[in-house]
DNA sequence: ATGTGTGAATTACTTCACAGCG
DNA sequence: CGCTGTGAAGTAATTCACACAT
């Protein structure tokens, strides 16, 4: 994480693909302009909250009328770095990986899954929408030759962290990580977990609590 | 969110079930004891965060020894009401749900899926490992037949917030969401989003960052 | 020696509240 | 007026640092 002074909090980044979103599916319904209250609502988030956020990059609304949906997308746009499309490659084509390969939502949001690998052979050639599976040891090539940067995995998690230590080895910076183990990466190596079980464990806690109280109380 | 007063922060209810695996996993490989300092460096946190965090439910460490692995793992399953498995309904039976009916890592970890529904057709009948997709119609008679309350959604964006909606009406109070939108709930219920597009693009953002600091520094 | 548990200090994040612009 | 942008105020989360137990 950049912990130089002026740096943009962690939090703040992470909220804001949220509103981009959010604002590209007001530009789908014809919504041409949008204050923070409307877009805190759609969201769960206060009008502040937004304001705030935003205030980091600039001043991209109109004081008495709010923001243009657009205009204020097409700025969260550049500041994610979505000009152009990323291209990203996807280790594991198990039931997991297939789903991921043939999601259809990456591509409008400038995800760009070039290749996906798995080391099984019985899975190599494996036909997913456009992408075909190919041998993990082709990936050190690709990843080199096409500059790509990012890497989704989705191997069983005892494979994770070696998967994880060849893909930074051959450059990749960012990596999505569904497998359910926390991977170690060296600096200026960015990783997000997706992690299903344990969200579902948060929520466990508190359903928990509150049987209890009703017991209880 | 509960704000009373003495509320346990939701920040560290979601480390706990990261804690939770990760001494699992030590307790597969056989580790009996196990320091803050370690356990920490195995997922990333500072040893004091953990020290803190366990601190909100009672004491669980030995001075000058550390914590027994099985005995905090214990503690913390029974902390997040994971004595006894969670029956949960999965909503969404394209490429994702499949993918999530079939994973083998949430039995072991107390969730249960019970029933997959679809409002597709075409989809109902299909088998995955031992369920069968069932019609959406059957879904609120399962819920409240089996006190369900937890789900997972994985449908298209545009049908997630009515999805959502019917579930909460027949009683579920958690909901995992795979579907690129924030869905709104009524109080006392839970909503944790899955989002990888999102987690994606809050790495875009550092990644465009480091190209432009290349270029002009 | 080693490593927990925890108040105190620090840092980070959110909300308030209002000047100022359209 | 209505709504932004933003310092200031208020909360929340993290880290420090050390007494104390083994």
């Amino acid at each position: 994480m950049d912990v130089s002074p002026n740096a943009i909090p962690d939090v703040v980044v992470r909220r804001l693909p949220i509103y981009a979103r959010s604002l590209a599916y007001l530009a789908e319904e014809g919504v041409r302009s949008v204050s923070s209250q409307e877009l805190g609502e759609r969201i769960g988030v206060t009008a502040a909250q937004i304001r705030k956020d935003l205030s980091y990059f600039g001043e991209f609304g109109k004081q008495g009328i709010g923001y243009n949906v657009e205009y204020l997308l097409g700025h969260i746009r550049r500041i994610l770095g979505l000009n152009e499309a990323w291209p990203v490659v996807l280790v594991g084509a198990g039931h997991l990986g297939r789903a991921i390969a043939r999601y259809e939502g990456f591509r409008s949001r400038g995800i760009d899954i070039v290749g996906v690998f798995d080391a099984d052979p019985t899975k190599i050639g494996m036909e997913l929408g456009k992408l075909r599976v190919q041998p993990n040891t082709d990936l050190p090539a690709m990843i080199r030759q096409q500059h790509i940067r990012l890497a989704i995995v989705a191997v069983p998690a005892h494979l994770a962290q070696e998967v994880v230590d060849g893909l930074v080895e051959n450059g990749v910076q960012g990596i999505l990580n569904y497998a359910p183990v926390v991977v170690q990466v060296p600096e200026g190596v960015w990783v997000r977990h997706i992690d299903p079980v344990a969200l579902l464990h948060s929520m466990t806690y508190y359903l928990a609590r509150e049987e209890e109280r009703a017991h209880t109380g």
